[in-house]
DNA sequence: GTGTGACTCCTAGTCCGTC
DNA sequence: AGACGGACTAGGAGTCACA
């Protein structure tokens, strides 16, 4: 499932045109980071998961939806 | 927000009438684990939050509600 | 049945780089 | 632009004794 919360935040991101780094940067994240996250590699925590949330303008929950 | 989340814990434990070892049980979490993790001390992550809606019987997005 | 401090172990997360 | 690696530090996971 941490495959999915990362296609999750992939396909929130990408019709922002934001780079992977774009939103490293507005989550206050290491760009490294935000890509291992989406390839599903890493089990994040809650305070990096409202931060993406807030940096993506949605709501945290919407980040664990149809997983 | 952790303390959201605890207390969202919290508040879906009670009406199961299930002790925070019971739930810890289920979840294949140790007890004080749980608590403090009610308690909003503990910056939770992704793997344990599924653990825990599954073990409360709702969607991992359920716990992020009302933040 | 729950709260808390302290502790170890392991991974979350950073920073450098290359392809 | 993104994937991926190595080395590193901060902090989460997990447990215990005791209140």
């Amino acid at each position: 499932m941490r495959r999915a919360f990362g296609l999750r935040v992939r396909t929130l991101r990408e019709p922002l045109a934001l780079s992977q780094e774009d939103l490293a940067d507005q989550a206050g994240l290491h760009r490294t980071y935000v890509g291992s996250v989406e390839r599903g590699e890493r089990n994040i925590s809650l305070d990096n998961i409202y931060r993406l949330a807030k940096a993506l303008g949605v709501h945290p929950a919407d980040l664990l939806r149809d997983s």
